[in-house]
Parts: C-alpha cells; sequence; structure tokens
DNA sequence: TTACGGAAAAGTGTATGCAATGACCGTGCC
DNA sequence: GGCACGGTCATTGCATACACTTTTCCGTAA
C-alpha cells in the first residue's frame, strides 16, 4: 500500500484526522472506541473483532490491536487469548462493587476537598453549583448532565492528589455506559441539585466530615437509579 | 522464519516458557518486564527501547509493543509517541499522591473488613498475624516482606470488593518499585508488627472506624519510610 | 432427526518490511 | 566560540504476510 496507493492514503489519512482528533492512530482509535461504548453506540456484551474495526477506520489490524489492548486495560472491553474483544458487561456484583468504590472514591475527594481547595475553587465550584439551578427549572437534562460531570470533576481536582484523581476518573469511565439514563428518572433532576447543595455547603464551610458523608450517599443514591436501569435492561 | 527456522523456533519457544510463564507470547512478556521493573532490575527512568527486549526475549517488536502498551496503562511505564518507553519515574508529588491514595484504599478496605470480614477469614487473619511475630523475632525480613504483602491483600480481600480490590492492587503494583527497602529501617519489623496488630483487633472486635484508622496511618507511617529511601536514592 | 467428524472459513497471534519521526553529529555561518 | 542548519542513524509507527486457533457448517452415519 506504501508505494502505489500513496494518494488514497493521505486522503483517508486526512478523512480519518478530522473525523477522529490528533495524535498517533492508536491514540484516536482508543478515543474512538472508548467514546462509541460510552455513549452506548456498541452496547455491552458485544463482540469488536478486529478485521471489522480495522476496516471500519480504514487503519491495519495493528493499531486497532494496540487501541484494544489499552481499552481492555482499561476495562471498557473483556479480552481472552484467540477470542475477538468484547465490550465488557459486568455482572451485577461486579457493578455493585464499582458503584460503591465509586460513593468512597467521591467521599475522600469531598473531604479532602472540604480541606484543600483554593479560595478560587471553591468560589467556582459554589458558582458553577447556583449557575445549575437555571437548568433543573428548565428541566434540562442533556444540560444539567453536562453540569453534572463538571461539578464531580471538580470535586476530584479539589482533593489535590493526582492518583486518586486518576482513579476516580477511570472508575467513572468504566462505569459510564451503565448509567446513561439517570437523570431520567422523575424528579431526579432536583434532588440532584438538592444533594449537591449539601456538598457544597460543607466544602465552603470546611466541614470535611460532612461533606464526606455527602458525597458518599449522593453516590450511592445515584447508583441505586443506575443499577435500577441497567438491570432492568438486561431483564 | 516460521518455515525454515521452526525447528529453531521451537526450541527457543521451550526455553522461553520455562524462563517466562504460561500464556500468550504478550502476557508473559508483560509479567516478565512487570516483576523486572518491580523488583528493581529496570531502575525508575531507565529506557527500554523495543528493539532490544524483542531481542532479550527473543521475539518479534510486535508483542513486545504490545506488552509495552500495557505496562503503560498500569502505568509502570510512561510512553511518549515516537520516543522510547521509559520505566516510569514518577515526581515526589505524584509520589506522595499515591501512597495517600494508598492509604485511603487500605482504610476503606479495613473498615470494610471490619464489617463484612467471614469468621474463616477473620480467623485467619489473625493466624498468620501472630505466626509472623516469630518473623520479627528471627529479623527475617524477607520473609516478614513476603507475610506483610500476604497481610495487606488479606485485608484487600476481605472487603468484598472487587473493584477497590483492583484498584489498591493496582496502586500498590505502581508503588513497587519505590518502596522496596522499607523493612531495612531499623527497628520497623516490630513495629510493622504492632500496627498490624492493632488492626487484627479491630478488625476482630468488627470496629469499622478503629480500623480504619490503624490502616490509615500504618500505611501513612510506611508511606513516609518509603519516600525517605526514594528520595534519597534520586538525589 | 440428531450427533459426530472434519474441512473450510473466520479471526487472532506473531514476524517482518517499509515509512516517518526524532536524536545525534558535524559543518558552515555569524 | 557559539549557533543554525542539514544529513545520517537509531528507533518507533503502521501495514502486510503468514501461522495458528476457534468457529461454522455441511455431509455422513447412527
Amino acid at each position: 500500500m506504501q508505494l502505489t496507493h500513496t494518494r488514497i492514503r493521505i486522503v483517508t489519512e486526512i478523512k480519518r484526522r478530522q473525523v477522529i482528533r490528533a495524535g498517533t492512530t492508536v491514540e484516536q482509535m482508543v478515543r474512538a472506541i472508548a467514546d462509541m461504548i460510552v455513549t452506548g453506540f456498541f452496547v455491552p456484551g458485544e463482540r469488536m473483532d478486529e478485521i471489522s474495526l480495522a476496516a471500519r477506520f480504514d487503519v491495519s489490524r495493528t493499531p486497532v490491536r494496540e487501541a484494544l489492548r489499552e481499552l481492555g486495560a482499561m476495562g471498557l472491553v473483556d479480552r481472552e487469548p484467540n477470542r475477538s474483544a468484547v465490550v465488557a458487561n459486568v455482572t451485577e456484583a461486579y457493578l455493585h462493587s464499582m458503584f460503591e468504590a465509586m460513593s468512597e472514591l467521591e467521599a475522600i475527594c469531598a473531604r479532602l476537598s472540604a480541606e484543600r481547595m483554593t479560595v478560587d475553587e471553591r468560589r467556582s465550584l459554589e458558582l458553577e453549583h447556583r449557575a445549575s439551578a437555571k437548568l433543573v427549572h428548565a428541566g434540562a437534562e442533556e444540560a444539567y448532565a453536562a453540569h453534572n460531570t463538571e461539578f464531580h470533576t471538580r470535586l476530584y481536582r479539589g482533593a489535590h492528589n493526582e492518583h486518586i484523581f486518576e482513579l476516580v476518573t477511570q472508575t467513572r469511565a468504566r462505569l459510564a455506559p451503565f448509567r446513561r439514563a439517570q437523570f431520567r428518572l422523575p424528579g431526579r433532576l432536583a434532588k440532584s441539585y438538592d444533594e449537591h447543595d449539601v456538598i457544597v455547603t460543607a466544602i465552603m464551610r470546611g466541614d470535611v466530615a460532612a461533606a464526606g458523608q455527602a458525597a458518599y450517599s449522593h453516590v450511592a443514591i445515584v447508583s441505586d437509579a443506575s443499577i435500577t436501569f441497567a438491570t432492568a435492561k438486561n431483564a
């Protein structure tokens, strides 16, 4: 392909780059495939064979394999020797364990945030939170979901612990496919806002214990809602 | 190589298998390289180019590349596009964040263990712990280190949360290269035993808060010792 | 009709080759 | 003398070829 098809190669290269993003081919594919999994384009349990993926992205199997390996390490796909990769389909028990871990990790982040956030961070957190009230009133699920992600990310960052940030981010990524619909439950938006409010208040006061407690229950509630959906879908 | 050198291939194959372990080539290499990093054969900052590794293990670059990618995902090596992989050399700040995360995670495990361990698990934990007193008296650093690993693993398992088990295991693996010498500090063995004792007692009593507290400080102490070594070595 | 065997097909695992990027080093210019 | 520039070399990135394993499917026999 290198010699005769160079021109074609360049064209597809450009096309690919605009579809995906910058970086090496493998990085692009990791992001692209992860997105497709997280957004539900590929559903848990679905088989992802290297050849189809290679064809779909117009690359050889080599980068696809490396991308799948990375996704496997991230826990987004399951791989077994001589078998196609499969979109990770976790057991209910494991799902529970991830949600519980998420609660614990968020509690840690909230506690550390209450302790360590700079004044700027505290101010932004509060502003952002107050602003989200509008979204609740408008019932803007999509927009609130985006705000929610941002809100939690602030908490993770506020802990000022890079490794914990990585752990919690990674866990959240793995959970993403299973909690897509969390804000569909009636009244969930308003309750979420109230729960955030308790967390913010505790952090502003520097009340470590209260912040941790509030974050823990907040995530636990989200977990219940999500597990309801996830298991209902599987049934 | 496939056709003419099949016999040679088989021979080296056998040689490789006895040196490393079972599984696909990539899996074997991941384990082998991870071991070499964790045991200090490769030191943090050391460059690991694909060609040398391929030659060393007598395989092609393809499985080496995949192994390195996986090790990168595990955090044991740093990779940048078009650059050789490098044994992860973390900043002191990041090291601190990992140790702090470790304390928090161990605290969670201890709390959950106090709550959830079966009677069998509790009994084994206590027996194993008591048995280690002999190692302390004998000053058997190596053996005590092995016991110590086992002790903590019991705690992780006792939490009965698979995902947290993975998070803590993964963090421990990444820290391994930086705390090899922790039991060299004079008197550390006996202190470690005493600290374990507090944890075990709390777990046997089902005292969740005390178990968490004890585990947190135990790990924090180990961290300090390790950081002393790690930074001294780098200086 | 179903169970079994076996060949073909499909797909993964590894090796190898070419392209491309970045590091290194020497040369010429300022 | 130092620095910019250019070429070479070492090494990674990706594509392709082939080997090996697993699955599928079909024909045959019980």
